[in-house]
DNA sequence: ACCTGAACACCGTTCAAGT
DNA sequence: ACCTGAACACCGTTCAAGT
């Protein structure tokens, strides 16, 4: 099905992000890009340097996606929760892509707006620029390793019982019990947790955290 | 240089660990891992089901060593700070394969060791079956969050004016003061950021939340 | 059971050539 | 300036054949 409409880096993007919400990171191809544009692999060259900055653009596209909220009267803590909810939902709704948005920061304006906003948050509360920039970095981590630990079905993998893949070695039941009693104890805890609920918990934490150590706690 | 040995689930695993090291993990190959071995790419199916069973091999053998303290007379802060520090040191020392390390949960006994002591610890202390579990998910979340921060040299990128590969729409200091003034005067701070120090202060927080959240916090 | 070589169906990217 | 097709140097994995 060959679209044709002027090639454009935006346009790029968006099909790039389009096939790897159907396929994933590996099923984007150049080719197959090339393809659903109506062109050749070729082409894209004219725009992006090399796949890696295709995989860049995919990132902003979807970090351009994140609330901004306007800080207007509302708590700085309330604006945060906000960015990271919505952080999170972007990335669940395109979770092939959402190793992209791990690693590759945010670079265009719009990509940036929902950084601004929580900057500007911080700020008229008080924080310091030292302040503003911990925060951030303990809330950027947080949400990295929250969506490493969700995407992978992390804790899925760990409670099955065989290494995947591995033809030896499998972890069976008993040597469990034996060697590793008090993760076998744990393991139906880890199971029944509730990602959202896990996610609240820990972000509330931090925000906790912050408003206990930075000057500007109480405002 | 074909080196010749019996080979094994194991060999095969330190080998690969060897070439992500030197390589990164897209300078690892079936065929090129073959050769290091001293044979060809196919004979390592007889061990591993397929590429990925490999990486997850690779995964098990860096989590083998991170630090499992034994909690005798530690206080349980003092076990989980070991466990983390550890963690990111390891993970430093094998940059590379550090996505491995995220990406893969421990499922050998071997890599489950430090796991089993940082829940032991826990439990010493009091926590019960949920808070433990939840405590890990904080913990694993923060962890793998930070690594993918200093990973990538993420405020690296994020603090070069240009999008990284795109060939228009870089960003001008001009925009960015306009558009995004609160970004442009936190940049700075993050510049200046210490991994380690950022990474203390994020763990102290933490492990501060859990004192004051979880039944056990006194002991 | 373990290893091999050839083959299949792909890749990203360079380069010379076209408009 | 933008697009193209052929070519280069690779991939992971299957399969039939060997020991």
């Amino acid at each position: 099905m060959p679209e044709r409409e002027k090639l454009t880096e935006r346009r790029i993007a968006e099909e790039a992000l389009g096939l790897i919400d159907e396929d994933g990171i590996d099923g984007l191809s150049m080719r197959k890009l090339g393809q659903r544009l109506g062109t050749t692999s070729m082409s894209i060259y004219t725009y992006f340097t090399d796949k890696e900055a295709v995989l860049a653009g995919v990132a902003q596209l979807i970090l351009s996606e994140v609330d901004a909220p306007s800080d207007e009267g509302l708590d700085w803590r309330e604006v945060v929760r906000r960015i990271m909810w919505s952080y999170r939902e972007v990335c669940h709704r395109h979770i092939n892509a959402a190793p992209l948005a791990i690693k590759y920061p945010p670079t265009t304006p719009d990509a940036l707006a929902f950084v601004e906003a929580g900057f500007r948050a911080l700020r008229r509360a008080g924080f310091d620029d030292q302040s503003i920039a911990r925060s951030y970095r303990a809330l950027a981590a947080y949400s990295f390793g929250t969506l490493a630990i969700e995407m992978n079905g992390y804790y899925a993998t760990a409670s099955a019982a065989a290494a995947p893949g591995a033809r030896r070695e499998t972890l069976h039941a008993a040597t469990l019990d034996k060697h590793l009693p008090t993760v076998a104890e744990i393991r139906p805890s880890l199971a029944e947790q509730h990602d959202a609920e896990e996610f609240e918990y820990g972000l509330e934490l931090i925000l906790t955290g912050f408003a206990d150590i930075t000057a500007a706690g109480g405002s």
